[in-house]
DNA sequence: GCCGCCCTACCGGTTTTCGGGGATACCTGA
DNA sequence: TCAGGTATCCCCGAAAACCGGTAGGGCGGC
């Protein structure tokens, strides 16, 4: 058994070494999913977070999921309850869905996303959530019938997830769009100096335009954003990725 | 060769295992220590992120340095200009001393840093960064007079470092002090209703209190954190880990 | 018991922002 | 060509935030 499992680690190790010389992301996706089938994963997807309010599908780096699954997650608008994208948010730690807490008396949304998960033959899962200085950025999801993964080789997929998830966002970088802003460099600019405290009229000096150009830029931001003032507007500037720091 | 990669991988993955069962920081310490010697490493370090102003001293979980490092590290500042702290917050994969990039030039303390260190017997080291939901939180520092780490091998400490790193925040977990925290529980409820782009009256509202109390917990937040306006004091206080989401 | 901090509350005056109107000019893609 | 987005500027009244000082009650530590 620990030989199966120094088996399976090696050869985890040896895909990794693989991976950097990949360009193609369908070429990392066949060879993962040829990987972790041993353990009884059948399904996968690598994917970035999506903002509140979009779909989960146009953020997905690769996926293999069952018939209907995606379309059905996004119509239905599951991504907003998903117990595992959740947890996602509280953990750094690689986790199998069967650990995710949830009181479905309290949560009847999350416990219907796992039960449909479930009825779509995925009826048990991993996740290797993925952070980088900005906060939680994507998840790699494993997912078949019934797993069996022994925690040696549960800390090589936990490895293997980590640059799985490089190599998809090196492989599908050309083919996304340069990240659709929402604001204009200006309404950024603004908002930027606004975080640091200024107003309007020291933002002014600072662009070096009128104040009241300052606070058009600040209720353009405002009313794009759909926010109440400028210090929410700041906060979901900065959740939006839009400005940084 | 192989084979020897091999073998260190294999005892990373036990090393990993039993980290599990460790309580004292020391056993952490002490375990890592022999094994990654075996890459020339002779001092390694596990921290949490300190803010701006603080020192890296009490923010170190386990640190073993040379002699007399760690103070002159602190005494001179040397926290603000490390060019290996600073490539933390840029990269989620782990990285050596030699690969981070830095111009002398623009930057001499940079320089400085990374000289005295080489004086202080730490000719190279590994940093693997921690990333959590909010962002970078903190790190993996191995260092040693000169290091040889072939690409399994490192992938291998990789992991062990993220392992490391949950070992040694539970084990120091209790002996830690409850956060020093710098706003009162009230302020920060008023902060973080403030970040959702509330008025002081609807927070009063919400929280059954006063206007005028409101402008006042808001007013004591400014002048405890040194902060222009709300709008700042919310970034600074999200910053400072005063406040969530 | 006193000191410091927290939570609460009030006031008057000043500064800043908000909201809703405008306006002109440029550029880009349909 | 023309619509739509961007960037710039202006006005004004209303709303909100900021500033400073003041103050009572509570609670924990020295």
């Amino acid at each position: 058994m620990a030989d199966a499992d120094d088996a399976f680690i090696h050869q985890a190790f040896d895909l990794i070494d693989g991976l950097e010389g990949l360009s193609d992301p369908l070429d990392v996706q066949k060879t993962i999913l040829d990987l972790v089938a041993r353990c009884g994963f059948s399904y996968f997807a690598i994917t970035r977070l999506p903002q509140p309010s979009e779909r989960l599908g146009p953020n997905l780096l690769l996926n293999v999921w069952p018939e209907g699954w995606l379309s059905h997650y996004d119509r239905v608008g599951h991504y907003r309850y998903d117990p595992v994208v959740r947890h996602c948010f509280r953990t750094t730690e690689p986790f199998a869905w069967s650990e995710v807490p949830y009181e479905a008396a309290v949560a009847p949304q999350a416990h219907r996303v796992m039960e449909e998960a479930r009825e779509h033959g995925m009826g048990a899962g991993f996740c290797v959530p993925i952070h980088d200085a900005h906060g939680f950025q994507g998840g790699i999801s494993l997912a078949g019938e019934r797993i069996e993964m022994p925690p040696r080789v549960r800390r090589a997929i936990h490895l293997l997830g980590l640059y799985a998830w490089s190599a998809a966002t090196r492989t599908t970088a050309r083919r996304r769009k340069p990240t659709g802003r929402l604001l204009s460099a200006r309404e950024r600019d603004v908002l930027s100096w606004a975080a640091q405290g200024r107003t309007r009229e020291e933002i002014a000096d600072l662009l070096g335009v009128s104040s009241e150009t300052v606070a058009t830029h600040l209720r353009n931001a405002r009313s794009k954003i759909g926010t109440r003032n400028t210090t929410h507007t700041v906060i979901e500037a900065l959740r939006l990725r839009e400005i940084v720091l």
